[in-house]
This record gives C-alpha cells, structure tokens and sequence, in this order.
RNA sequence: GGAGGGGUUCCCGAGUGGCCAAAGGGAUCAGACUGUAAAUCUGACGCGCGAGCUUCGGUGGUUCGAAUCCACCCCCCUCCA
C-alpha cells in the first residue's frame, strides 16, 4: 500500500531527500507506521510554510500510517538556527507557552483523530526535556554527539563561516534536541520516520544517527523540496506580510486571493503540492488551460482547494463571495446585507465619524490601513488608481474629504467602497 | 585581557567634512500592457497635502557645516592569551 504513496509523493514532487531510502519502502508496506513532524512555536500561529508538512502528515496518515505532530514547547524556547543567517532572540517561556496552546490546536485541524490505530496525536517535546538536569543531557544525549560532526553540518555552516555573526552555544545545541526527540518518540511510540522541510536534514540525520546509538533502532528521515517561486522571490509572503493560518491574522479572503495571484508556471506545481487532487487530474487542468486562450482555471482550482482545506466550506463560501462582488459584480448591485456579509466574511473595514474626518485623502486611507504612507496614496491618486464608489478620485480632491465621502454617494447612507490599486479594497462605514 | 575588522534608510551594499534623504541591486507599491498571471516598460520607494521635519549603533564634542573628524560607551565578528 505504501510504496504507491512514495510514488504519488514522488509524483508531486514532494521528495527532497530520504535518509534509508533502500529500506523504506518495504519497511512502509509492511504495515502501519508512525511517523512525526514537528513545529516550534515562533508565533501565536503557523504560517502557510507549514502548510506542506501539515498536509504530508495527512497523506501518510490516508495512506495508513499513524501521524505525530509534535509541537515544540521545548525546541521553541531555543531556537533553531538551520540556514538562519543570524542569531534569534529569546521569547519568554510564557509567550512560548501561550504559542504552544494556539499551535497544538491548529495542527490538530490537519489530521484525523479518530482514525483507530492510525489516530493522530500532538506530542510537545517540553515534556520529556523540561525536567531533565544539564549533567544527564551531557551524559546520557551530549556524548553520542562529536562538535566535530556538528560544525560539518551545512544547516549552520553560515553561521560558522560567515563574518560579522556566529552562532550561540544555545541555539547550536538545538540540533542536539530534536534529535533527542526522534529518539524519544522511537522509544514511546515506536516513531520511526521524521518529516520535515529541506532545512531539516541536518537535524533529522542527527536524530537518526542517535536512536540508533541509543535504542539500536534503524528510524528514517524524508525531506520536502523548499517551496520557490520562478521568479525568485519568497514564496508565501505578500505585501501585508506573511500569510498566516489563522483567520484572525489573514481572512480567509486574503488568504483565497493569496492563491488567486499565483503565477502561471507555478500553479500546477502548487496543486501537486498544497491539495489532495489527483496528480492525473492536475495534469488533465493543466492541458485543458493550455488548449484555452486567456486565463486559466488551475489559480481558482487552487484557491478553491487550499482555502477550503485550511478554512473549512464556510470560509471558503466567504472568500468566494467577496471575490465575486468585487471583481466581477459591480457594487451598485450588492444590496445592504451583501455588504454587512463582507464586512463579517473578512473584507478590512473602518469606521470613520462624519464630525472627525482626517485632514486628508492620504491620511484617511494610512490610517485605514490601506497603504504604509501618504505617499504611496498621494502617488495613487495622481494616477486615478483610487476610487470611492466606482468614482474615481484624483490628488486635487485630497483635501476634500467631506466631498468625497458625501451623504448622497454613500451605499445604503452609509458605506463606501474604496479601491486603492487594482486589487486593495476596504470598506468604510460613515457614521 | 590583547590586537584587528565591523555596526548606513525593509534587506544586501556604496559613501570617509558641504553637490547626501544618502549610489547601486533586491524586495515592495502604483501605472501601461494583460487574464486580479508572468515578462517588459514607466513612476514611487524616511515622514508630511504642503512649508517643512526626522535619519546613517548610543552619548557628548570639533566645525559656518558631520553618515563622514575627535572622545567615551554599547553590540557583533576574527585572531591571540
């Protein structure tokens, strides 16, 4: 049953690497297996990063295999210093903790916890590491592990190498702890292969080489290919910032259109990679969109399909219906509840005062959200790229801000609908 | 503790007394072209509608004038002890 899964993962060109690559796919055909993933704590939610290792823990899990997701209350408070160019600074064990609370739940959406056997459980490495003493770590952990072979790794290299920084003793020693953890959940679960993204090599060859030393066990390691985008710029970043999980941090909307503006040559790429359709069934997109002039499907496909696994059928319904009222509706068409519906579904929308309105266009806007400075407004409306209510509005009515925002313009009384770009909308309710 | 090298606007990185709000590249934003894509071209890119205001690790000082010179301090790196 399993050597079809490497094959599929294979297919999606989801394999890096793998650590005992002769051996595992018998060894995952020879029944259920356990398997772990873990994730630090650096923020009060995951981002879509992780999104490809969440979901790999599933594919195993549908595969039949029993998925750990380890959640690092204890590796969080160090840091991980892999092909990080510089030295991370400390969170308190509190916020971490805080952390630890909000990523254990939303790991937990990924995987399947009533399954029998193969039932997913969230494991946190505080556990087995928070009451042990320095002089048992050095003697029982430290000494299997030579600085020699450590300082080769190519994970900190950098750090070694590279002038004007270094590397903690701390955060050197966080290899030393996820490897630990391999070899502790070997020894509690039966945890035999870690998963992890390509900067986790280092420290998955690390935990191998120990429950080896330790239990005399043989464990595997796979790692998943970097996500890259073909035009070199960083994948999963946008100009609000990172993408994030949480609906509270990124809408569901954001998040649709996230996936909206993905570009052609990666688009069937990140359908192999972000959702459980067939790779057969992607390929079979990808020929349909090239026969057709204009504007292919696999964007909507796929902001379809990872928004409705990350935020579930309602947000999904959410996103779409903004999608649809603003860029293919016209907004005289929306009626009041549509509009109250937006503002619920994730649509960014302020209150402003008719008594207190700003100085300004740019200053109403800033404050709004909409762009970092005056000057990107400034230079917005010089252009006709600002528009209130489908009105487009130039630099010379800045000041006028009574005038724009007047009564009888207004949706229903009172909203407007202001369009900054081709793609910022925000919505402002005037009271 | 000693010797040397560094800390510049989001990032990389020039700049060593005025022509510096600070080269260049990247990222980002807007416009044109398009398909809410890419590529390309154009413009913006410390803050401010503006007059103007605030920056070059920190604090003082020299000077008409300092990112640039001086003093002290903080932080980082390399080598030596």
């Amino acid at each position: 049953m399993s050597s079809a899964l490497l094959q599929d993962l294979r297919d999606r060109g989801l394999i890096f690497q793998i650590a005992g690559e002769a051996d595992l796919p018998g060894w995952l055909d020879g029944g259920m297996r356990t398997l772990y993933c873990g994730f630090d704590p650096t923020a009060d939610s995951l981002h879509i990063g992780s999104l490809v290792p969440l979901l790999m823990l599933r594919r195993f899990q549908l595969a039949g295999h029993k998925p750990l997701a380890l959640v690092g209350g204890a590796t969080g408070l160090i840091g991980d210093p892999s092909f990080k160019a510089q030295e991370r600074q400390l969170n308190t064990p509190e916020v971490v903790d805080g952390w630890v609370e909000k990523i254990k739940n939303q790991v937990s959406r990924f995987v399947d916890f009533d399954s029998g056997d193969a039932s997913a459980e969230v494991v946190n490495n505080l556990e087995w590491t928070a009451g042990m003493d320095v002089l048992t770590f050095l003697r029982d952990v430290g000494k299997h592990f030579s600085v020699n072979a450590m300082i080769q790794k190519e994970s900190v290299r950098q750090r070694l190498d590279r002038e004007g920084s270094g590397i903690s003793y701390t955060e050197f020693t966080y290899m030393i702890l996820q490897s630990f953890d391999f070899a502790e959940l070997n020894s509690r679960y039966g945890c035999s292969l870690q998963i992890g993204g390509s900067d986790q090599w280092g420290n998955i060859t690390g935990g191998i080489d120990l429950t080896r030393r330790l239990h005399g066990n043989q464990v595997f390691g796979l790692t998943m290919p970097l996500i890259t985008k073909s035009d070199g710029t960083k994948f999963g970043k946008t100009e609000s910032g990172t993408v994030w999980l949480d609906a509270r941090r990124t809408s569901p909307y954001a998040f649709y259109q996230f996936w909206l503006g993905t570009a052609d040559v990666d688009v069937y790429k990140f359908l192999k990679y972000f959702t459980f359709l067939e790779v057969a069934e992607i390929d079979r997109l990808q020929e349909a969109d090239e026969q057709r002039q204009g504007r292919p499907e696999a964007q909507s496909v796929l902001a379809t399909e990872v928004t409705r696994i990350v935020h579930g059928e309602e947000g999904l319904a959410a996103a779409e219906r903004i999608t649809d009222s603003l860029f293919s509706g016209s907004i005289e068409a929306l009626s009041e509840d549509d509009l109250l519906q937006l503002r619920q579904d994730g649509l960014p929308t302020s209150t402003v005062q008719r008594s207190s309105y700003p100085q300004s266009l740019t200053q109403m806007l800033v404050d709004a959200g909409m762009a970092p400075s005056g000057k990107q407004v400034k230079d917005a409306l010089g252009r006709n790229a600002v528009t209130i209510n489908n009105q487009a509005i130039g630099w010379e009515q800045n000041a006028e801000v009574a005038a724009c925002f007047e009564q009888s313009r207004a949706l229903f009384g009172r909203y407007f609908l202001v369009r900054l770009g081709k793609k910022k909308y925000h919505l402002f309710d005037i009271e």
